[in-house]
DNA sequence: AACTATTTATAAGA
DNA sequence: TTCTTATAAATAGTT
């Protein structure tokens, strides 16, 4: 437009074109900019270039994704946008849910009352009540397992005690081998890695007021115990 | 840029706004299509102007949509995609916060405890027997602040009762107006439509065994009254 | 919508 | 790319 008109057709010059498209875009975003601020209107310019370049204007009032979201509601919905809004109504319905289950909670923790009147609050109560009911069952019952479950090794342990007595009445003459060795069976059987001992030694504590030694050999030295 | 310069600044005048927003849109999306054409460019012009009209321009090569598809691509950081995950994401979230939720109320109702140990079932006891002690307070607060409402009714029936006895006694001499006039004030005081009656009726009871009439002029009749 | 005096954009050259 | 500048095009204010 100037220095010679020229005839709307592309330029089949390489160069010639890269500065034109150069040139004409900034005057385009320029006139953009005028439009956006004289009318107040929001613009967006997407423009890729011949050799794959993109550029883009947006008014600054705005983002180029709302412009779009607008542009999409405006002239038509495409599938993701209704995927996007079904979304956003789930978001919503669950974080309703969610504030409604908190508030459950609360009321049951005995916070958040103020809303509840009184028939309200007798029935909350009662509620609760009965919720303490069954988990106090649920908790004898689970008492009473491990109560039979330790009975069942108590027994257990009986059973072998009982073995190795017998096994220590045939060994009479044998002195070698015997009762301590076994002891390590004692707490495996109970379960209990360090506990075990507590069973054992509840009832025989060494005596530490009596200065005994351990002798080597056999003798008649006797290392005494008191009940603790 | 004709018959004088304008400063680029918004059009305050409204009818002037819109003459240029047309006439520099057409100017736009003219200049829009030359570039399209001289320099084998993909261009898409979305605007919308103060009013709310939108108008768009899209290269006779390509579609809007293509061209925003084209334009995620290229920047990269495609804002839906990566929105549209955020939004999955924040939903599992959620759903799972949720499921928690649910959970602890139903424990807190006494069921679903197979997987509380003893001493987890210790601590919910504790926890929803405290909780019970928290409503229960809330509740004879309640009952409290009933009760107070009530004395409060109860003392303003028994002040207008001591003012209508005065008054009685004090219309002595004149039979006419008293007793029957105020009666509806009674019940307006309460707040019952119907059961304001029955505390005056108990107490007060005109006795009908007696015939008494109602004199004309000054006289020492008395009507009686018995307890109901 | 049309007109037109002016401003602005820009093609070609440097 | 940028600057220059002659000239084409756009458009502000008016009718």
């Amino acid at each position: 437009m100037a220095r010679g008109k020229i005839q709307i057709k592309k330029i089949e010059n390489q160069t010639n074109r890269q500065v034109t498209y150069s040139k004409r875009r900034n005057g385009l975003f320029k006139k953009a900019n005028e439009l956006t601020v004289l009318c107040d209107a929001k613009v967006s310019i997407v423009m890729i270039s011949s050799t794959g370049k993109l550029h883009e204007f947006i008014s600054p009032s705005i983002t180029t994704k709302q412009l779009f979201d607008l542009y999409q509601k405006t002239i038509g919905v495409d599938i993701w946008t209704s995927h996007y809004e079904k979304m956003q109504e789930q978001l919503r319905k669950l974080k309703d849910v969610n504030r409604n289950l908190r508030k459950e909670i609360r009321q049951r923790m005995g916070e958040s009352l103020n809303d509840l009147n009184f028939e309200q609050l007798e029935e909350l109560m009662e509620n609760v009540d009965n919720s303490l009911k069954l988990i106090r069952e649920r908790k004898y019952k689970v008492i009473g397992n491990q109560i039979e479950t330790y009975r069942k090794k108590v027994r257990n342990v009986e059973e072998i005690h009982r073995n190795l007595l017998l096994e220590f009445d045939a060994r009479q003459e044998d002195p070698y081998g015997g009762l301590v060795e076994q002891e390590g069976d004692y707490n495996s059987v109970l379960g209990f890695p360090t506990g075990g001992h507590h069973i054992l030694a509840l009832g025989l504590q060494p005596n530490n007021n009596h200065h005994h030694h351990l002798h080597s050999g056999g003798g008649s030295d006797i290392t005494t115990f008191a009940l603790g």
